[in-house]
DNA sequence: CATATTGCTATTGTCGGACAATAGGATTAT
DNA sequence: ATAATCCTATTGTCCGACAATAGCAATATG
């Protein structure tokens, strides 16, 4: 002992009540699925007030650990890779990155999961990319909007068939940053759908060669002709994505 | 008009206050840096008692858009990539994922990582992972715990010399995924700071010379290793990490 | 009997006021 | 001039209250 004292533990107690529960959850004690107890029952055994508690589980319910169900009641969810994406993705707007950044990351990420693709998708999984390309296949070719969400789920599907949630969560964060701005960019690009199937079909073939290199190799020149869109569509890479 | 109306706007005070502000942020109208106005303020601009104001700002704050400064005053601040990296490692935590999944993600991110790093790392921040390379060699080979800082640092300075937030948010959440094992990992396999200053110097060499290949060809070599000591401190690689 | 309506009850959303704790600045004492 | 003290604005917490709402039970209607 050298009579000297540690600081006291001084946090707001709604700060408590948050960090208790949070608790709760990581450790198990509240399983996943489970409910929360009403307000009355958390003020009951905290010993704080409504409000305190309330204040505990807004903090609970941003950080989505918790979820309203039917009747307002709150129920228990360990986040999902999507949760996080959308999360991260919104922030990353928030925070002002560029589109130059956005496209830089799914450059660089997106080849090396097609690598993985190769080796990892399921013969499943290969049938419903190529299903997700007919689809966009027999789609009007002024259906812009078609094209958009043709393009977007034959990422995500790939992003999926890693079977890996902390790629997952970040490729699809990338999906959501682009998502938006292609369906301006895809509007003014004549043959926008043609080179997206065509770069789909390549991949898909690849992938059914489980041709990690070729795979890599067209999802790279994928992105760069989406890329290409942006140019001709008068883009400023530089400018943040909104 | 079909007579028929649609659904009404819907949604808690708070989470309207909530918006509101965010929005207020986004459109730049709330800049960096500036403080929120305090909470009697606040009430008498939306028309709400304080209850409702403080649940409002406690989305906020755990969406991490305003912090606490000194005088317990809140201001705002845009979310950098360390915020949301911290963030996304905690939900993924929380959510459960595994250390395979993480190793996973290294080992597919970091290469390409280092590869982008042969391109573009400034002159002065090769110096510097330099520098942090020349402290991990003079550190105690017991120091266990300059090892880890040594190794963690190393792949921030990377990370960060990208020049690419998004780029940096994910690479740094997978740093502090693994931070916290391999604190336990290093401790236990007795060659692990040669190894590791050995792969740093090959990682140094390859940026200096400009040469990707033989950058992501390194790294790759280097999560191999860190990972072959997982299996030598027999870490399930399918349990979660905490 | 089946279905639609109504009322009841538990819970959430919001309110208003109250007071202690605290940080910072102003003021006073040394 | 520096240190101790008071003052004030603001946050953290509490209490009690009531309206709005969802789910369920009771009731009416065909």
């Amino acid at each position: 002992m050298d009579g000297s004292f540690e600081p006291i533990e001084r946090a707001p107690a709604y700060m408590k009540v948050f960090r208790a529960i949070e608790e709760k959850i990581s450790d198990g004690s509240l399983k996943d699925g489970a409910h929360l107890p009403t307000e009355g029952e958390l003020c009951a055994q905290f010993g704080v007030t409504r409000s305190t508690v309330r204040e505990g589980l807004r903090l609970l319910e941003q950080t989505g650990l918790i979820v309203r169900g039917a009747a307002k009641k709150f129920f228990i969810r360990r986040p999902v890779a999507s949760d996080i994406a959308a999360a991260a993705s919104k922030s990353f707007a928030l925070g002002g990155v560029t589109f130059s950044e956005v496209f830089d990351a799914l450059a660089t990420l997106y080849p090396e999961a097609a690598r993985l693709a190769a080796k990892r998708l399921s013969k499943a999984k290969i049938a419903e990319l190529r299903a997700v390309r007919a689809t966009l296949q027999s789609a009007a070719d002024k259906d812009h909007e078609a094209t958009v969400a043709g393009a977007v789920e034959f990422f995500q599907q790939i992003a999926k068939g890693l079977d890996n949630r902390v790629m997952l969560a970040m490729l699809q964060s990338l999906n959501l940053m682009i998502g938006e701005s292609l369906r301006h960019v895809i509007s003014r690009a004549p043959k926008a759908k043609d080179r997206i199937l065509n770069a789909q079909k390549n991949l898909v073939d690849a992938f059914g060669a489980r041709d990690g290199d070729l795979a890599a190799d067209w999802m790279a020149k994928h992105i760069a002709d989406l890329k290409r869109g942006y140019d001709v569509a008068k883009v400023d890479m530089d400018e943040a994505i909104l």
